[in-house]
DNA sequence: CCATTTTGTGAATATTTTTGCACTACAAGC
DNA sequence: GCTTGTAGTGCAAAAATATTCACAAAATGG
């Protein structure tokens, strides 16, 4: 529905662009945009967006927060023994698939992406496993050579 | 004090290693642990250790999810008015691989998926990265400007 | 088309979370 | 020893949020 399509694009607007701390001041907001809708339907709609109250310095704050980046963090609470993260690498057309022991996905998604390699293109992690795209014209070996650096 | 240092780290073992959907719940789990406290001084002790309550999949659950983990690296700290979450476009195969601003891009697959594009059959997004797949007849200039519609 | 299912919504309600207030325990300075 | 100040807490109430129910609009499939 093109209703609602736009209000979703609204309230991301308004969460990325300032501090809202409760979905009654987020319902005002809207409706000075226009958007009317209840309280009730605004719950569903950041359930929808994975936009969450989180508690920070000083109050509380509505904004993107979900399972993806707790993962994250996580990876860097435990990093106490330097066994190597990475399980096995293969490929399938241009994915390369790079298992890691649990937790560590995340983590290691975060250092191939932040070294800038020609070759990849970009990467997305879950908890022990990261899918990252070559480039068209990445030749196979040089991928693996190059992730398996990352011990 | 004592007391609360250890209820703080019951909390952190409980929160880790299972799905904990309320407070109450929260409250019974550490009673059985041998920590008394009320649902009111659980509120508090949760604020302190940023763990919060968020979306997921089927339901909400308690987690670590706070500010740090989205501003955590570079630039999405002292964002103003309305920039770009889009910071590059590339393709390799029928793939698409956009760049973002961290934290944006699970807001953004939802974006492109709720646009029914038919130039896109769906996307997956971690926390600065999103894969969208291209249909096979799809040109890619014409994704690539869909795609930096979305400002 | 029509019947059926799915989806989006508001109103009211249930549930959950936060907070104001009062009280206690402990600490520091006199 | 007193006073004063500061945390930590429970209780109760307020505030905020999620969900149930009912219904309408839209999609789906004959």
């Amino acid at each position: 529905m093109k209703e609602r399509d736009n209000r979703l694009q609204q309230i991301r607007e308004l969460i990325e662009t300032s501090d809202v701390c409760s979905q009654n001041e987020l319902v005002e907001r809207l409706a000075q945009k226009g958007c009317v809708v209840t309280q009730a339907t605004l719950s569903r709609d950041l359930r929808r967006l994975r936009i969450n109250k989180v508690a920070t310095e000083n109050g509380y704050r509505y904004m993107y927060a979900g399972p993806e980046l707790v993962t994250a963090r996580d990876d860097s609470n435990d990093v106490a023994h330097h066994r190597a993260p990475i399980k096995s690498i293969e490929f399938s057309g241009n994915f390369v698939v790079i298992k890691t022991r649990n937790g560590y996905a995340t983590g290691l998604a975060y250092d191939i992406d932040m070294s800038h390699s020609p070759l990849i293109l970009g990467t997305i992690a879950g908890a022990d496993t990261v899918f990252a795209i070559m480039r068209e014209d990445a030749d196979r070996d040089d991928v693996a050579d190059f992730i398996s650096d990352f011990k």
